[in-house]
RNA sequence: GCCGACAUAGCGUAAUUGGUAGCGCAACUGACUUGUAAUCAGUAGGUUGGGGGUUCGAUUCCCUCUGUCGGCACCA
């Protein structure tokens, strides 16, 4: 899908359509404020004070209507440069466009403004030459959004729009939008009976169905095994651990309000747990470690509990109950570049089997300014940031960095991927944490016979299963790799009568597949379609001709040539399909 | 959590201004015994998400709760 940002002309094109947006709100409700109108990826945006006006579904047309007279009109958009005094007055109704000029710096910053017809609008452009070029446009969809993106600001009217040079590019992306609704993981899961929810279980807590369990038991193996040959040790412990648990870690204190709340039981408090670092702690603090012991790492399949906030709750990809691909790697100060480098390397490994190559790192740091948020240690962050920097740039890789994205203990590396609908979400992680080894009072037994405290590496490859199985849903449009379709091969018999003993046999012989044999009273061109529509990779198909040569005919899904061979032949092409697991 | 919309059978949907719910697919039963994306006929399936209100009468109007969807905020 076209991003806008990154096209000059569409660029351009899409900030003018903005303030045809403005200028047709004006008309329609002249008490009408402005704050900001960007271009964005899918297009532009407007953020706007009506007062107590809110825009319902019926306004859109009409706001199209009037952007249509306006831009029929064809009035030339002009550009103006004035000074920062010259601003403050123009705009001294405007308390947004005050608060927009007040934040411009007085020396460097040329203030301009762009007048189309009977409306003008600070900005920084540029513009095209004529509202006439904004032919194709479409509103596509309206809310609420906080004034500065703070929840403690005032709610504007957001509406959301795009502008293309023709009908066709337009319709176009429309399309595409469309289509992207129908690999939606949601609608995936529901038709391919992959999860479920129910409102008695409660909001963003998804019930896996069995073929969604075969998804998720087979992407547990592959990971398991790669972690077991890079050294890994899993173990199993508790959903929940005490109040205090959590005070030690430090979590308490910082997200305490995205927990679940604290059940008192006899003289306990207990909660469930929202994340797993701090069981991993003490399992490595049950024993006396060696430098030359290090690293050790503890892996788990650890289901966690979030108290999502409700309008956050998305399908299988944003849960309340979720099972991460959880890891703590405690490692000496050395050993922290090494380490971290294996993580990248095995989530590059990962990626490259599944075929994932839509995505973007992103090196979170803190933000300097934010003491609030993160543990107070300027050497710990300045050389903790450096560290992954470091590697990063080692490895060659394309990243950008994001001030304040860091985590209260540590700087992470995030992998962010892009849904089929909604916003990007980070799929994998791995996060530096030189704070809770302390807080737990880790150690390990130096060279010289000192004790000395451990680095930690926080990681998750698939992020949690739940996240992942979303996304890859949507990425294969629900057509999922032979190893990890719930159902393998589907045997159709072309006569009930005649042939159904050959397939019997022929199921038998496939124990290590998951096979179903189609028996039922249809044609065989109506079980060809429920095989398709349940995306099975490959159907057999059984009639006269493979009984009496002793061989099988299959088709592969999405694929419309049958291929007919011997059964040892079709043995070994299963094989060959199925190696990518290891 | 905030702004807005929505909720009808397992799934997808229909029902003029308020007059006690139709259809398709799936399911079940029977017939057909089939060579590559829907064989035919029949049967059953609903307190219209829960609760409350207005009304002679509510799927329809109002309130509330729950859930879903699009954004915003959040995301260890």
């Amino acid at each position: 899908m076209i991003n806008i940002k990154e096209d000059e002309h569409l660029s351009r094109l899409n900030h003018s359509c903005a303030h045809l947006l403005a200028q047709a709100v004006k008309h329609l409700y002249p008490e009408a404020k402005f704050w900001v109108g960007p271009v964005i990826e899918e297009g532009f945006y407007y953020d706007i004070d009506l007062g107590d006006k809110v825009i319902t579904e019926e306004d859109i047309p009409i706001i199209e209507k009037e952007m249509k007279k306006i831009a029929k009109d064809g009035k030339r958009i002009v550009r103006r440069e004035i000074s920062k005094s010259e601003a403050l007055e123009m705009f001294k109704d405007d308390p947004y466009k005050l608060d927009l000029i007040d934040r411009m710096d007085e020396k460097e910053t040329i203030i301009s403004c762009y007048t189309q017809g009977d409306f003008t609008d600070l900005c920084r452009g540029p513009h095209v030459d004529s509202v006439k070029e904004l032919k194709h446009f479409k509103l596509l969809k309206f809310s609420g959004a906080y004034f500065k993106g703070d929840a403690k600001n005032k709610m504007l009217q957001r509406i959301y729009g795009i502008c293309f040079d023709t009908e066709e590019d337009l319709n176009k992306h429309l399309q595409e939008l469309e289509d992207a609704k129908t690999r939606d993981h949601r609608k995936i899961g529901k038709d391919l009976d992959i999860f479920m929810s129910h409102d008695l279980v409660g909001k963003g807590m998804p019930l896996w169905l069995p073929n969604g369990a075969i998804i998720r038991k087979e992407l547990e193996n592959y990971i398991y095994k790669k972690e077991q040959k890079l050294g890994y040790k899993h173990v199993y412990t508790p959903c929940v651990g005490t109040v205090d648990l959590y005070k030690t870690s430090g979590h308490w204190d910082h997200y305490k309000e995205n927990m679940f709340p604290s059940m008192k039981v006899d003289d306990e408090e207990f909660v469930l747990r929202p994340m797993n670092c701090p069981h991993h702690m003490l399992v490595y603090g049950n024993d006396i470690h060696s430098y030359r012991d290090l690293p050790i790492r503890i892996g788990e399949f650890a289901t966690d509990f979030r108290y999502e906030a409700s309008g956050a709750v998305k399908g299988l990809e944003r849960v309340r109950c979720m099972c991460q691909n959880d890891a703590h790697l405690f490692v000496r100060p050395d050993q922290i570049g090494d380490e971290f480098r294996k993580v990248v390397e095995l989530i590059l490994d990962v990626y490259h089997d599944f075929g994932i190559k839509n995505y973007k790192f992103r090196l979170s740091l803190r933000d300097k300014e934010d003491k609030e948020k993160y543990f107070d240690d300027d050497k710990m962050w300045d050389e903790a940031e450096s560290k992954l920097r470091n590697v990063l740039n080692d490895l060659g890789l394309n990243y950008y960095e994001a001030i304040g994205e860091a985590a209260f203990y540590g700087p992470k590396l995030d992998v962010e991927v892009k849904p089929a609908v909604g916003p990007e979400v980070t799929l994998s992680t791995c996060q530096l944490d030189f704070l809770l080894p302390r807080r737990f009072d880790l150690s390990y037994i130096d060279k010289d016979g000192s004790k000395k405290i451990p680095v930690v590496l926080h990681r998750a490859i698939f992020g949690t299963f739940d996240r992942f199985t979303a996304f890859l849903l949507e990425e294969t449009k629900g057509i999922l790799p032979l190893w990890l379709s719930p159902i393998q091969i589907n045997i159709i018999p072309v006569n009930n009568e005649y042939h159904l003993d050959y397939c019997e046999n022929l199921k038998a012989s496939l124990l290590n597949y998951r096979v179903t044999l189609d028996d039922s009273d249809e044609k065989l061109s109506y079980k060809m379609r429920e095989s398709s529509i349940k995306k099975i990779p490959i159907t057999v198909i059984i009639g006269q001709k493979e009984v009496d040569n002793n061989t099988i005919s299959y088709r592969l899904l999405g694929n419309n040539d049958t291929i007919t061979v011997t059964k040892d032949e079709f043995y070994q092409y299963l094989e060959g399909r199925i190696i990518n697991k290891d």
